[in-house]
DNA sequence: GTAATATGTTTGTCGTACCAACAAATCATC
DNA sequence: GATGATTTGTTGGTACGACAAACATATTAC
């Protein structure tokens, strides 16, 4: 029993996952229904039937209220089977969110739509020492200019993937060193700039959201992802069908795993990560590849027949090999995809790297793993970022206010 | 669409997470409270009405189901204050789990009941190489000795924790080396020699469940749990406020965390293991203390101005500290809590071992992380391992078939 | 004692999903 | 082409859960 007057501490107030009122109920309904939707792909009635095991009528109604919202269109089959045709429910294609991922030399906006489409992309150049101001500026100009060519399609808000850590919640940049920010409140920006509702979110956990969503992923309640970059080594995971975000957003981290006594001293102020130990930058040296050429780094290091340039790859795949068997204790993932210039490194070692690199994990949880290599390219930054908005929406399509374009 | 006849991926099915029947909407509702009463204890109906936000009249509806299935039982408050005194619902306590560990000399059962309290518990001493169908019988017919001195419990079910790596799903223990168990389905054969639904799961995974729900983890969504036993050292791990079981339940292994280049070689196959190089039995030869003395550890630690032994702490501290620098960057918890000889270990460090251990973190995940020592000391692998007996209850009260001891 | 307050209880309403019966649109067969 | 089988959309009725409002009850404060 707690005094009338205390407050009740928040952790205790049980979480609106599930609907306790009828009305959250259908809420909840028309969420899975949308989800499925957009995770699928176009799905004829009867198969959501099938897959919700709600009621036909039911599935009627919800699939009607959803394209009487906008966010589905019900078309006639086009292949036919015995029975009354059941009709096709398309996610919406003018539903949309911007995604933006600022990089470096770049940045680069996109306009997503239901169902994970990226239906425009463009990037802009920046000089090295671009101001988070500058580059929410040039990000909405080119975000607006984007939408000018799309008229009639509804922004339900946008998401921007920064390589760096970022507070969930607000989508503070805590710290995107290679950026040179430092607590930029970036969303924020972007969303006073634009008026859309923006959130932020670390790199390489929303390219593991496209990946979990509709690539490598798609299905794996756990799951581990690892990518290298030029800015270094980033990660993310899925524990139970559910991301790991941490506490503040910050999980993933898997770059800075300590791989090696008395190791290089990293920027983080720790020794031994695996990120100032294996970089794509000494790889592409390696093969005497331009840093603009990174498409070729997993061909060339697979085609080198040089000592040199095999005893390198070897050594660190042996240490990505360890930071493998570290996530792989921890999580008993059932896949593990590497990507970026990891993937080119699983590629270019000439043994089978996705047998060696879970190799030192216990029996147990290495019996049942799989390495695999990223189904994703260049989209899956702007995907992932576009799932932060749509995350929203697919959680409560009928109260999501919308602002058009 | 799929075709008609085509089965569906199994993980396309959506998960009865949330009720989508308006009958699953009063099994959540039920589970919800009965939950709340089993991790907070007593509470009036007054404040589970606050704690739901449901309706008081829905609160009352509820809490006479749950009294009425023998889950509850509601008594007069005995502190009253303005307005009209509100019934305290109590969980039941004849409502009980079984919980076995069995450990290297000896196995442990106990009763537990809703609310997680150890209402009976006893010990018998077993040889050293005690088979898996030994263990259970002994348990078994323990099990029973102490459920005859508490007539008209109704027992749920059972709960093992053990020493080794579990699947999730059948409780078959896969390796619980210092057992000398290898592929023994424990919970089946427990479940057959009792008639009890019978669960089983890595201990020290139970630990932290314990620990989570009840201890120093609780209300915590994203929280790190390590303990160090005779046998080695595991973990687990809460993420999002979910327990992280990974695939096949064997996630934790925090013991198996590469922390020495060219260090010890370790049972597991690979080098450089925590476990293999921080053991519970170096430090009590330390300070000259035998295994039964282990409470003794910490201050014999703490005591001790011997530079070997503070040299040695040190070390051992520095092993744990990489160890807990990779999970924090890995998860971002807010909470890590260090349990057994590793708790004896961070009070026998001089120094302020909280602040030194995710001191080499990266500083956005080790700002706000704290690292506590565990709050519950002997029944907490009972409580957890009873907890995998609850969550089916507590999952949903009304549908769980019931047996009586 | 009386008022104020907080909470249990009862009754009626509303919303959601289900079920069953019917209608519609296709395929297979002749 | 007609007919039957099959599958699925549609409609109307039902069940049930939660809510809201009015009322009842038991305490504290004065």
């Amino acid at each position: 029993m707690c005094p009338a007057d205390s407050p009740i501490a928040d952790h205790l107030a049980v979480r609106p996952t599930s609907g306790s009122t009828t009305d959250q109920l259908r809420r909840n309904n028309l969420s899975k229904i949308l989800t499925l939707i957009h995770r699928e792909g176009a799905l004829s009635r009867a198969d959501l039937t099938r897959l919700t095991s709600l009621n036909r009528s039911t599935v009627g109604a919800i699939a009607a209220e959803l394209a009487a919202l906008g966010f589905v269109d019900e078309r006639p089959p086009l292949d036919f089977r015995a029975g009354r045709p059941s009709p096709v429910v398309h996610p919406n294609e003018r539903t949309v969110a911007v995604a933006v991922n600022p990089e470096v030399d770049a940045v680069h906006v996109g306009i997503v739509a239901l169902g994970g489409v990226v239906l425009a992309r463009s990037s802009v150049g920046i000089g090295p020492e671009a101001s988070a101001s500058e580059v929410v500026r040039i990000a909405a100009a080119e975000a607006h200019a984007l939408l000018a060519e799309l008229p009639g399609h509804r922004v339900f808000g946008a998401g921007i993937a920064v390589p760096g850590q970022v507070r969930i919640g607000d989508g503070q940049v805590r710290e995107a060193s290679h950026m040179g920010w430092f607590e930029e409140p970036v969303a924020a920006m972007f969303e006073a700039a634009t008026g859309f509702p923006t959130f932020a979110a670390n790199a390489a956990i929303l390219a593991m959201r496209a990946e979990s969503v509709f690539g490598a992923g798609k299905g794996v309640d756990n799951f581990v992802y690892v990518i290298g970059g030029a800015s270094g080594i980033g990660g993310g995971m899925v524990s139970g069908g559910k991301i790991v975000t941490g506490a503040a957003g910050y999980a993933g981290e898997i770059g800075h795993t300590f791989v090696r006594s008395s190791g290089a001293s990293c920027f983080c102020g720790a020794h031994g990560c695996l990120e100032a130990e294996v970089t794509q930058a000494r790889l592409l040296q390696l093969v005497n590849l331009p840093p603009s050429q990174i498409a070729e780094l997993g061909p060339a290091l697979a085609a080198s027949t040089e000592p040199a340039v095999r005893a390198a790859v070897a050594e660190d795949v042996a240490l990505v090999a360890i930071a493998i068997r570290n996530a792989v204790n921890l999580f008993n993932p059932s896949v593990v995809v590497l990507a970026g210039f990891l993937a080119a490194l699983m590629e270019g070692s000439g043994d089978d790297a996705s047998a060696i690199l879970p190799a030192e994990a216990v029996l147990a949880a290495r019996e049942s793993v799989r390495v695999e290599r990223a189904r994703f390219g260049a989209d899956q930054l702007l995907i992932g970022a576009a799932e932060l908005v749509f995350a929203g929406v697919l959680g409560d399509p009928s109260g999501y206010a919308s602002s058009r374009a």
